[in-house]
DNA sequence: TTGAAAGCGCTAACAT
DNA sequence: ATGTTAGCGCTTTCAA
């Protein structure tokens, strides 16, 4: 490894002025400075970062938390954070929770002891207790943390309601909903919406809603037996893409048209409700916005230093596709 | 920030003894032990990462490459090497590439700035050039890059050819083949596997050859079209099952049922494929299994320290779901 | 068994 | 405009 010494020997200044030039702060003469230039080029010098992050206190890092990778909603929003960290010259740390508290605070602690500069996190289990301990920016995704935290979110409740209302106006007349798990926040919260236009609708009872996991083999499971108990069921709602699809394929598995015969709309707007046959229609989050934003907001505040703390809610927009069809 | 010499003031010590007692080496009275334990816990004390990587020139950190973290199979992988990479206790950090040369080598000297330990890259681009100016571990995955670095790959054209046979010995006579992009390795690998298999047919023409993208609407508009220039058609290999997906939701498109009238049958064995209807059959890699094997070779050249090339090759597995069946 | 001190590579006062 | 130096927090000789 090279460091800023060679340079300057080679250069024939001293370190300062190496740094100076390197950081160009402070002055420095132009011809030194091309001297200094020269130097770097033909050692290919490269800056240790370790040492100032060391210095700093500072790594530019940032990490962002999401509960499954494996959901094809994460890789979308990382890539949509990741853009943004990379514009601001942040190395991007991506980390895979499953939800577990005991990884969260594993993998919060090791960051900190990396000097990472700021986390974006999407969890339902980390309580404002382990926030506190934290001194670095934070911003909840998806879910709101904590009052003192920026936040970026989706009108879930609404967003559910307008789905089930979208079921209704084409026909559907008993409409069943897919929940999440129930440790999500935003389980809660849809499953809200769903009530909202339903409960008070005298076909509707108690059986129509589905406990679930953010799941397809489980949604899809319990999307058959539903099917099967229930066959008066022409609408799904279900609590995500994912379940959505998974509904999709019970139906098919039982020989059940869709749309003909029954209408199922997701919830998120992730690729693969494209990919379905048929294809699903959604109440679709904009995910590399929701991403976007929320690096966007935590770069502020680590620049910022100071606390500002923020909340953006975007709304969830129907995208029709081929699995609801008005049956009027 | 407390540091070790908070604690080394709290238990009457030398930072020494601290440092000591914290990485258990060199001797130290266990009453003292005792102590700085005691102040540890007291003060809450966590390490500077950063100032050890400093010291010790490597940072615990492990980086892995993917072209496209949109693509299922990539976070699957990801999921893999997360899983080793933390039992090992380094930290992981993913980076997306797009297959852009000048985004892996900006990732990739960044990371050397951190003193990252060593690398996972999925590449079609980085060449031997590159790798020689990178001075720690490198293991490539899913595509060799240099005959000087440990590699973890499938049986590409072995498994192609056996996707081909699979499909003629199910009664399929007329079988076109959908590639991978034109940069990717893999793409010329499992094209040579389905010529292997079709060149010496008579009914063989070039235009069963489709160029594509790893990509679900392309494949779907391309396979669209093929279908409607050669209805004779009654199997398709796609080159991954991003691309079967798109094959398949063609197909539905065109009232053409599969696997009734059509046969196909894709590559990778991602989840996806599980989701749509009818589920694809696929040559699966052990996905899993593949990251995890080279995360762990990672992990043993760099406690080795030692240049130890070694090259695993996995084999694919014929996964028969509902898009072939037998027209015998 | 413990402590003093040098040094990892860099930056920023402070001096000149 | 440039150099000297202290120090970021840690580990590890070396000495006691």
């Amino acid at each position: 490894m090279t460091t800023i010494k060679d340079v300057a020997k080679l250069a024939n200044v001293s370190t300062a002025t190496v740094s100076r030039v390197l950081n160009s702060n402070g002055y420095v003469n132009s011809a030194t400075k091309e001297r200094v230039k020269q130097a770097i080029e033909q050692l290919n010098y490269l800056p240790n970062d370790v040492a100032r992050s060391l210095f700093k206190g500072r790594s530019k890092m940032i990490a962002l938390f999401v509960p499954d990778i494996m959901n094809p909603y994460f890789p979308e929003l990382a890539r949509a954070v990741e853009d943004v960290t990379n514009r601001y010259e942040y190395t991007f740390v991506l980390c895979n929770t499953d939800d577990d508290i005991e990884k969260e605070l594993t993998y919060l602690s090791a960051l900190q002891q990396k000097s990472v500069d700021g986390f974006i996190i999407v969890s339902s289990t980390i309580s404002e207790e382990h926030i506190s301990k934290i001194n670095a920016p934070i911003v909840a995704l998806d879910r709101i943390l904590s009052s003192k935290l920026s936040s970026v979110t989706v009108n879930n409740r609404e967003g559910a309601r307008q789905a089930v209302q979208f079921l209704k106006s084409i026909g559907c007349k008993r409409i069943a909903h897919i929940c999440g798990p129930e440790h999500a926040g935003n389980t809660k919260t849809r499953l809200q919406g769903y009530l909202d236009e339903v409960q008070d609708e005298d076909w509707f009872i108690s059986s129509y809603i589905l406990p679930g996991e953010f799941n397809f083999e489980i949604a899809k499971q319990s999307t058959m037996k539903l099917l099967k108990d229930h066959p008066e069921i022409d609408g799904i709602f279900a609590g995500n893409d994912l379940m959505g699809a998974g509904a999709l394929s019970a139906a098919a598995n039982l020989g059940i048209s869709v749309p003909a015969d029954l209408s199922v709309i997701g919830f998120d707007g992730i690729a693969l409700g494209e990919t379905t046959t048929p294809s699903l229609t959604t109440m679709a989050q904009p995910i590399y916005d929701i991403g976007s934003k929320a690096a966007e907001m935590l770069v502020q505040q680590i620049d910022d230093n100071q606390i500002s703390i923020r909340s953006e809610e975007f709304k969830v927009v129907l995208t029709e596709r081929q699995s609801t069809i008005s049956r009027r």
